[in-house]
DNA sequence: CCAGGCATGTAATCTGTTACATGATTTA
DNA sequence: TAAATCATGTAACAGATTACATGCCTGG
């Protein structure tokens, strides 16, 4: 049966923000939760016509500036009431797959040096992530407060301290391996 | 094409620490990767009996104790080569989806007092999860240090650590909503 | 005796990724 | 002019979940 795609609820969420095409929500999607949600175009674009079809979103003149084949939706009341619907559902599924974590934990198999080095780079991927984040929340925090922008905020934080939490994991780890003798 | 999948490698992976059965690696899994890594017995079941047929792993007797119908794998020489190649290459597949996370960055379509209610649900749920953790952890000291230990070791406390930060954004979030007026 | 855990497994079905195709426009 | 980015989309294919089936054993 394959769970219920949650696709739908992403875009149906982001067209209720503002109007914008497939690409622009593969956009927001990727810099804004990327850290916590991912899709890819090969859902956005088939789930965008569902959506259509089935009246839940609606396209609309891309009123300018576009030379550029742009395809702009906008959100339906029965869209955003099924929207709705979802947000006030008080349940979440949660899926993870950390490969580093994993073979990490199958470390014994390598050497201790080898597993620092790649410690040590798993941190710098994590500290360029929450530089990023960081800037993201001090550009949110120049904009005018609206409503909205309190959860961007709340949730940006959410990045920005689990970054900090695993950066310290790193140098945790890897002080305990040399130890080790690495 | 659809990545490949990584199933086979924590049953290798599982099987390199110590023979089992299908439900034994799968509690193995829950109890102590659960965190970051998830596997369904739809998945696990069928990998098992694939492994078997390019003798990755065989069955052995089960000596002892059981009148149940348990099946105990062991893993093979060959089987030890392929989930080492894995472990040694320096790439990670990482993808996460978190509903709760989504739904809270959208949370301004619900009341105020809805989203703190939820942020303190799922810092119950946060900490539970952290007890055990700790608990696990606690246990681990106690046993004898082999090399293996030290990884779990690290392992764990990536999970204690991220489970602290989550409880204390948590925290945060709620104070911020609360002075919002909830 | 019955609920729940132990234990294995399959079928149905959807989900989701990758890789590719296409073409325009901008930038170096 | 070549590479990168903008922009949309599809096909192939495997991945993965859920739900169910089966049956034994244990504890209350």
């Amino acid at each position: 049966m394959a769970r219920e795609s949650k696709t739908k609820y992403i875009l149906l969420g982001m067209l209720a923000i503002k109007n914008c095409s497939g690409y622009d929500i593969k956009q927001m999607i990727d810099v804004n939760v990327g850290y916590f949600w991912q899709e890819s175009n090969g859902q956005i674009y088939p789930t965008l016509k569902k959506l259509e079809e089935c009246k839940l979103i609606e396209r609309i003149e891309e009123d300018r500036d576009s030379t550029r084949e742009k395809k702009i939706y906008t959100i339906t009341l029965e869209g955003k009431r099924i929207f709705q619907n979802w947000v006030e559902e008080d349940e979440y599924i949660l899926s993870i797959r950390n490969e580093f974590l994993l073979k990490l934990t199958f470390g014994t198999n390598l050497t201790v040096r080898k597993n620092i080095e790649r410690l040590k780079k798993y941190k710098r991927g994590v500290s360029e992530k929450k530089t990023i984040l960081e800037s993201m929340k001090s550009r949110l925090g120049l904009e005018e407060q609206t409503d909205q922008h309190i959860y961007w905020y709340i949730q940006l934080d959410s990045g920005i301290l689990m970054s900090q939490a695993m950066s310290e994991w790193c140098d945790l780890s890897i002080s305990r391996l040399e130890k080790l003798g690495g």
